[in-house]
DNA sequence: GTGGTCTAGACCACC
DNA sequence: GTGGTCTAGACCACA
């Protein structure tokens, strides 16, 4: 895995994990990966990993059990998707209408533009 | 002016002065505020638009004369537009429609859900 | 570590570091002192460090991992060797032989001049 | 005339001048344009050629009558070249050796390398 | 007046 | 511990 730096690593893993919990990759009640293995697997310190499940309980989309591990919460997949849709439409969408304007670019183009790139 | 904290403040102001340059409310040649004219005016430190003037001078958006002041580039619209459009079509509208995708957002939709929030 | 006026002090720091680069005295991945670190060292003000490797980063000389440190990029000894010698070709070579002219100096010279300084 | 950063404007102007005298395009007790005239010629604030003769004038290149203007001191010549010669021999031929020694670039190559940019 | 640099010290997020 | 940023204030060369 490769991060980027304009984010905190913890959030880049936060995010990734919110993404298989909305493309349904990651099911309620399914185990995900323990700290230490998680750590190994995508070469971070222990302590980010920490951090991100921390975060991601803190929003409700994991739960922990003692000993045992973190799993998907129950409502993860509606909690996550009302998360974001509202960080997307309060957040990035006035954001990036507003970069669009500044760079004369309107609506009906970005069908377009975006099939350029793929 | 105000400042929100993801973004380092020399940046925010450099943006700043890059949009009056894209609405072309600053042209070529004409001279901007000095440093510690600007510090005061939007009360930061001038070390800080030290810090935006030496970023935006990297980028060829703004060029210096000793003991007079900071002028605006001679193409500074066209770099500006260029740079600016690199970085939407490279990062920013990859991101974008990676999110809308995962959140079921259909092109056909961003007008409609942007009106709603004007 | 002694300075001297004519050029600033953190691109003093960071020639001296592209120097050790050419001399592999640093390589790549190599882990650079911390800013506190080289700030004690060569006794200077931290921020000053902290410039010198923002200027060398830019540069592609060194990277830095976060919460980790600094460290010598992969590329660095070819990128400095590319730097510093279109530096010397294009500036330095023909300011040198420049003033060689005026001062009625020939090529056959300096090998000369150079062995009686030293 | 166009300056460079590195070095400062007022000091960039005492070279041509000195560059003159050596080229022998500016002889003893010859009248050299005045504060105001070189300015103008040369698209500079008349503060930064005061400067610049006060320089030269105290190096003993040039001289000033009350009243009448600057004029080339009689041993310019000599006092130029052996000012410059004492520099470049200090300064400029060490400076230029070591970075050569760190390119790994030989006297012999010198003359071929300088014809190549020419 | 202009910008450039440096010091000192602080706070922050992050690993 | 790491780097990043900001403030405060100073000094300098330069135009």
């Amino acid at each position: 895995m490769e991060f980027h730096a304009q984010q905190a690593i913890y959030l880049q893993i936060a995010d990734r994990i919110c993404e298989q919990v909305l493309r349904k990759e990651l099911n309620s009640d399914e185990r995900i990966s323990s700290v230490r293995e998680m750590a190994v697997s995508i070469e971070v310190n222990p302590n980010t990993v920490v951090r991100t499940y921390a975060y991601l309980e803190e929003q409700g989309i994991i739960y922990k059990q003692r000993g045992v591990g973190y799993f998907i919460a129950k409502d993860a997949y509606q909690r996550t998707l009302n998360l974001k849709k509202e960080y997307f439409l309060k957040r990035e969408l006035p954001v990036f209408y507003k970069t669009m304007s500044l760079l004369g670019i309107e609506f009906e183009q970005l069908k377009e533009l975006t099939d350029k790139i793929n």
